[in-house]
DNA sequence: ATAATTAATGGGACCGGTCCCGTAAATATA
DNA sequence: TATATTTACGGGACCGGTCCCATTAATTAT
């Protein structure tokens, strides 16, 4: 059932079938009531792809994470969704898994299927991955990562240099001398982590810092924080870490079964304040990251761009803050 | 940059272009590596909508469900992720937060966008939305539920009945006599539930089922759990609570404020085991589901039934499994 | 060398819409 | 009533591919 048999069944052409469905000008209202009628009655939907195909325009947006799965994300997500859906686009989701071959995969994928436009969270700064997508002149948006090679990409981010700081500095204050990091590895071998180097930056100006060995890779899921956990609790003591909630979770199980209390043995700092972190006992002592806000803004910028595309881009920096818990202590 | 431009430039037909790009019999070797060549060069990429036009596949499957940001079902979201994955596959995504006309507004769009194929968990059993998406003649897979008026409709899911019954038993057999079941609304109204009738049968077997009034709707969220925990601990004082891992999270903060010891005073058994449920202190006694792989069986049902659409419909279901942790205790 | 066969290529309809433009019908103006 | 103007509708090109069928070129058989 396509347009041409509503017009042979209402008796108009198919023009004044479009018009009537698009609610355009130049057709009479009565007309317009006789085919809206028939299209009712045999519950007659356009199809998508012949109007994309002409119109240019998807209705689909691509987002890009690293894993879904992962709450930080899914928070995102909705909040993406939350704005996308009331004008009418729908989300195709890929996970790149930290991995940039995926992610290349992923981007491909979004120029081929004519997405409207990419809300993206990189897994590196400034990669080529990027340059695809500003090539192929698909409006998009960065969240987390500032791309400052290249210019006139919109991007929502809070600084993870100032958030890995002040927690750093927390810590610091509460006594701690032997601070250990662990964090996604992607976020520390390479030279765009900025929640590293806040991190290393605090430790150095308190002269604490004794090289790269109380930095530790760890994949973001509960699973390899309990992994890392047990592994280094044993050998290394160290009285405080900065990480990652969902890091942390497992963290909590590994102090748990290696009979480490928390906050009086060790004390943990997290960094994104998801959900699970107030449930737990202690509560986990965390940075908040504006999530479910952030997709909403990147989902306005990117609309804001598909309607304007020679916008001058705009970068949006949110604020994070402390939230304290019961996961930290002080050392006397 | 279109398939004529290719045609133009290699000094060959479209048709030729297209065999080439197809990897299509009739073509010889070297002209195919001519084109193939020229293609590379310009990063030309052919346009799916254009190809989903006369195919009539768009390589999108549409994945229908409550909430994305319950972990329950990303967890089902990434098994169905990791099949379509590797058969090329796309997934778009659109929550319907247990609402019947978001979901009949998200089929809508589905068949509209002309998707290959649907997996949906849906609101109630039977309704007239499962009835949109047959008569669509869209391949689809039920999880969950089961459509038993509408047969012919694949579907992957565990006894919900049994798994209520079954933890029930257990609370009961530990010697709690008030058992609360605190489960979201949607599950418990209908006169579809399985789980709500797995519990009430369990207690009536053993003489305890007193009405409906220890029975309560609570959403499935951290948050809601909490505030019915908030609401409920103070007036009503149940030995037990019977409820999904979502929400006894909450439940366990309430019941921290509330100065209710877990398991001392308060037993709690949920029901999905997510990962964060072993975290917790004490670990959560729940029932597991096989989330994850749940996502993968949809798929592949999905997959097989696209290939083809005359095979006759399959019922999987899943076996659950009892998870004794900590949360449980008995009473003497 | 010529005919018969097979392989390689081109032409063009088609998928199901949108939208420009020309024409016919309705309405306003003289 | 005849003419000018506005409004309603139809015709057909187009979007960018696929694919059937006709045609031409290359092989093989006779």
């Amino acid at each position: 059932m396509d347009i041409r048999k509503i017009a042979e069944l209402t008796g108009f052409s198919k023009s004044t079938v479009s018009r009537a469905i698009n609610d355009q000008p130049g057709i009479r209202e009565s007309t317009k009531n006789k085919i809206l009628k028939v299209i009712g009655e045999l519950n007659y939907r356009p199809n998508q792809i012949a109007r994309s195909l002409t119109t240019k325009k998807t209705g689909l947006i691509g987002a890009i994470i690293p894993d879904i799965e992962n709450p930080f994300y899914s928070r995102i997500i909705k909040g993406i969704g939350d704005v996308l859906e009331k004008s009418g686009y729908n989300m195709i989701i890929i996970n790149t898994f930290n991995d940039l071959a995926k992610e290349k995969n992923a981007i491909d994928i979004m120029i081929g299927k004519k997405v409207d436009g990419i809300i993206f969270s990189a897994v590196e700064k400034n990669t080529k991955n990027i340059e695809l997508i500003i090539n192929a002149g698909i409006p998009s948006v960065s969240l987390d990562l500032e791309h400052n090679r290249y210019r006139g990409i919109d991007s929502v981010f809070s600084s993870q240099f100032e958030t890995a700081y002040n927690a750093a500095e927390y810590l610091i204050k509460k006594g701690h001398r032997k601070i250990y990091l662990i964090y996604p590895p992607h976020d520390i071998n390479k030279n765009n982590s900025d929640f590293c180097q806040g991190f290393v930056t605090c430790l150095e100006e308190n002269d604490l810092f004794t090289g790269k060995e109380n930095i530790i890779g760890c994949q973001p899921s509960i699973k390899d924080g309990y992994l890392t956990g047990m592994e280094i609790f044993c050998i290394k003591r160290p009285t405080a870490v900065l990480t990652a909630d969902i890091i942390a979770y497992g963290l909590y199980r590994a102090a748990e079964e290696s009979g480490i209390d928390i906050p009086d043995e060790l004390s943990i700092f997290g960094n994104d304040d998801l959900d699970f972190s107030r449930v737990l006992n202690p509560g986990l002592t965390t940075t908040f990251q504006p999530k479910k806000q952030a997709g909403r803004i990147a989902a306005r910028l990117l609309l804001n761009k598909i309607n304007d595309i020679y916008s001058s881009p705009r970068r949006i920096v949110m604020k994070p803050r402390i939230i304290i818990r019961g996961s930290v202590k002080g050392i006397t």
